[in-house]
DNA sequence: CAGTGAGCGAGCTTCCGCTTGACTT
């Protein structure tokens, strides 16, 4: 009979508090939830107070059971899940499902995993607070209504298959309004002035003093006219402005600052994070890594102090406490931050040890003393006009955290550049005139909102208070693996530029090219992405207000603190909400984004695009009841090309293909564009066409080569063939050799070669093939 | 691997949050 079980959520938690209690507690964990909703039928009893049907999820049976022996094992069950609302209910589900007795059952929580944390809880126990539970039914239910009964509306109205939810729908909603802001965005140019004058430094070495002009110009001949000006102007410093500046560190890492900082300062996407920092928790290296909370145990403030004493000095040490400050935060948890202070790096997978190191100086500088600035900033006037250069310089005097850790902002990487060198002025005082060595002014353009990335969708979501730790990574996953987001590379386009230059008292002009909105990694939406959101905005505005989640948070908190009966909270979003849906059921219209382009000049015939079964497409002509009427001709729509913003003339070209080439061996020869790009057709086989041919301009005697080369490549793949099975082929693909029968391919054990096989042993490497298990989850057919 | 875009229409799809594995071509 063991005398204590505590249940905590992470195993890995669990590990480390079995070491805490020692003797007479075993430590277990429940692997998060371990009941949900049922998911068919609805799983909620709507008419019945909305009481829900709760099921054990097929994957935790395993634990539940489990969980039954030790607890009737054990005189005394300590609940010790997290503490906020999805713990509290986890709690509760345990009690329930392992239907323990209150006599012998105890509530605990604790949020840092240390030993004064646990020993302390073990002191304080309490009982479940069912306010707190209810709270979670509200949000469970509530969010299963909007899933269950949104989706099939669109499965209806818009495609099969479908999905719509209270976070997800939201961070669609957020990339579609980005994209339409950038395609209305106009860029304005003007010319920017930046004056470069001679001086001598504190040393007497000549330097350069650059200045930038506080206004800028319209057009080139009012810059062109400036500098006329300043041919004959003097320049004179009018004012030395010196004042002391200061900045402080970034707080310890929650999980929506570790992504983003990952992201910016190591690539890494949202998912990837995640998973490296699972790895470094697991192997005990850091705290919990899905969190909300940016406040540090005593323990580690303490070995923080100590380790910066030991590196940089007392005098780089400040204490610090910080205060949460996202939306509907929970706080269950620590901030990320390294289990051990003391160890600078670890050892692991190079992903490991980046963004362990990450970790640790983040945790290490948000300890550490401000660091303190000089700023100058001098204004030089011109003798004949009334605008002004300004020269600005920023010197470090005491570095503070900066020697460990600079956070990094989305606009660094934006244009890839690393943070703003520190501009030095030298001794210059009031009434100096200054010698002028010349004068720029530079075209420059408005810069378009920018796209998001993963994680600065994360932030902007957790600015919204949308979603949790937890569902960051699975919401951004989702969306994407929904198609309604992709996430691109953009090739830039060339933009030319102007620059004057006066120089020498002579003023000379140059066109210069740059490259401008090259991207990497930035979600835009995709036609079906748009049709979806704008359906949903139609609709469903309440679930699509961007304020909808924090409304029914700050109900679901009134329930936690027993102000309000939940299944009263849901009958009152319940009852307007599902009327929409019928509304909607009945009266919208079918919507596929249709837009008509224009006339076909051939036919005559309209010319639409819209977004059909299989994806975008693009129809001349229109289905016709009559006898014998011309069917439509439909076309994908593919290669960077949108619903909303494709010409006529674009969509005319994708009728072109397939083309016709001509016959070669008395089978017709074909070239069009296909999943994996332009390919040539002949003989129901395919050939590609790759990069350097165009499929618009492609001639037979070309096709006949490429065909020809692939027989011979095809060729030389053939290990071995037997005349009594034509079937069956050993070839050599691009893993190794391999088995292909029936149009089945088999793996080849290693241990055999390939060339030696003979018919008998294929045939018992087909048999003995396991069952492929399709692995991914609600594949089509 | 790569075309489709009408047709009978059965049966299925779908949410958010809490947590880890077991899968390979």
């Amino acid at each position: 009979m063991q005398e204590n079980l505590v249940i905590v959520e992470s195993p890995a938690k669990a590990k480390t508090i079995e070491k805490f209690l020692g003797k007479g507690f075993v430590v277990t964990s429940s692997m998060g939830h371990i009941r949900d909703l049922e998911k068919k039928d609805f799983g909620i009893d709507i008419a019945n107070k909305f009481k829900p049907r709760y099921i054990v999820s097929p994957d935790k049976k395993k634990v539940v059971t489990e969980l039954k022996k030790l607890a009737k094992d054990a005189n005394m069950v300590w609940l010790a899940s997290d503490e906020d609302r999805e713990g509290e209910a986890i709690a509760w589900h345990l009690k329930e499902v392992l239907k323990l007795k209150p006599e012998n059952t105890k509530r605990i929580v604790f949020h840092e995993i240390t030993k004064d944390a646990i020993t302390s809880a073990v002191k304080n126990p309490r009982t479940i607070d069912n306010n707190l539970v209810d709270a979670q039914q509200a949000r469970r239910v509530l969010d299963r209504i909007v899933g269950f009964e949104v989706s099939p509306v669109l499965w209806k109205k818009v495609k099969p298959s479908l999905s719509a939810g209270r976070v997800q729908s939201v961070a669609v909603r957020l990339i579609v309004e980005r994209e339409r802001e950038i395609r209305k965005f106009n860029s304005e140019s003007a010319f920017r002035v930046t004056g470069f004058f001679k001086m001598n430094d504190a040393s007497g070495k000549t330097t350069e003093l650059k200045a930038e002009l506080s206004e800028r110009f319209k057009t080139e001949e009012e810059a062109n006219a400036f500098l006329e000006k300043c041919k004959t102007a003097e320049f004179t410093v009018a004012d030395v402005a010196k004042r002391p500046g200061k900045r402080s560190p970034a707080p310890p890492f929650t999980t929506s600052t570790l992504q983003q900082e990952a992201s910016r300062k190591l690539g890494f996407s949202v998912s990837q994070t995640m998973a490296v920092a699972q790895k470094l928790y697991e192997s005990g290296k850091i705290t919990y890594m899905r969190t909300d909370s940016v406040n540090l145990s005593g323990l580690a403030i303490n070995t923080s102090k100590q380790k910066i004493e030991e590196l940089h000095g007392e005098n780089y040490v400040k204490i610090r406490k910080y205060k949460t400050k996202a939306k509907g935060a929970q706080e269950a948890h620590e901030a990320i931050r390294p289990t051990y202070m003391s160890n600078e790096t670890v050892a692991g997978t190079n992903q490991e040890q980046r963004l362990y190191e990450l970790i640790w100086k983040r945790t290490i500088a948000s300890q550490m003393a401000d660091a303190k600035l000089e700023k100058t900033t001098v204004s030089i006037s011109i003798s004949n006009t009334k605008e002004k250069f300004v020269a600005t310089g920023e010197v470090i005097i005491f570095d503070g955290f900066l020697r460990v850790y600079i956070e990094s902002t989305d606009e660094e990487s934006n244009n890839g550049q690393a943070l703003k060198g520190q501009a030095i002025i030298p001794p210059i005082k009031t009434n100096d005139k200054l010698k002028l060595a010349q004068i720029q002014a530079t075209e420059r353009f408005s810069q378009r909102p920018a796209r998001y990335t993963e994680a600065s969708l994360v932030k902007r979501l957790e600015e919204l208070g949308i979603g949790r730790p937890s569902t960051y990574a699975p919401t951004i996953t989702t969306i994407q693996n929904r198609n309604y987001v992709v996430k691109e590379e953009r090739q830039g386009v060339e933009r030319k530029y102007k620059v004057l230059v006066l120089k020498d008292n002579a003023i000379s002009k140059e066109t210069k090219t740059e490259i401008t909105g090259a991207e990497k990694n930035k979600l835009s939406p995709t036609d079906i992405g748009i049709v979806v959101n704008d359906f949903l905005v139609d609709n469903f505005d309440q679930i699509m207000d961007y304020n909808f989640t924090a409304k029914v948070e700050a109900e679901f908190d009134s329930i936690a603190e027993g102000k309000k009966v939940w299944t009263e909270m849901l009958e009152s979003f319940y009852q307007p909400f599902h009327k929409k849906v019928e509304d909607a059921l009945e009266h919208a219209e079918r919507s596929n984004g249709e837009r008509l382009l224009g006339k076909d000049p051939k036919t005559g015939k309209p010319v639409f695009v819209k977004v059909g079964r299989y994806g975008p497409l693009a129809q001349i002509g229109e289905v016709s009841q009559e006898e014998g009427a011309e069917k439509p001709r439909f076309a994908s729509l593919r290669g960077g090309l949108n619903i909303e913003t494709i010409t006529l003339e674009e969509a005319l070209d994708l009728f072109k293909l397939p083309r016709d080439l001509g016959e070669y061996e008395n089978k017709k020869v074909t070239v069009a564009i296909g999943r994996f790009g332009p390919y040539i057709r002949h003989d129901s086989k395919f050939v590609s066409l790759g990069k350097e041919y165009d499929p618009y301009t492609v001639e037979l005697d070309v096709a006949i080569e490429l065909i020809e080369a692939k027989r011979e490549k095809d060729r030389k793949a053939i290990i071995r063939i037997f005349d009594e099975e034509p079937d069956l082929r050993v070839l050599n693909g691009r893993w190794g050799p391999y088995i292909s029968y029936k149009k089945k391919n088999y793996k080849i054990p290693k241990t055999t070669k390939a060339e030696e096989l003979s018919l008998e042993d294929c045939m018992k490497i087909i048999k003995e093939a396991p069952e492929p298990k399709s692995r991914r989850r609600g594949r089509k057919k």
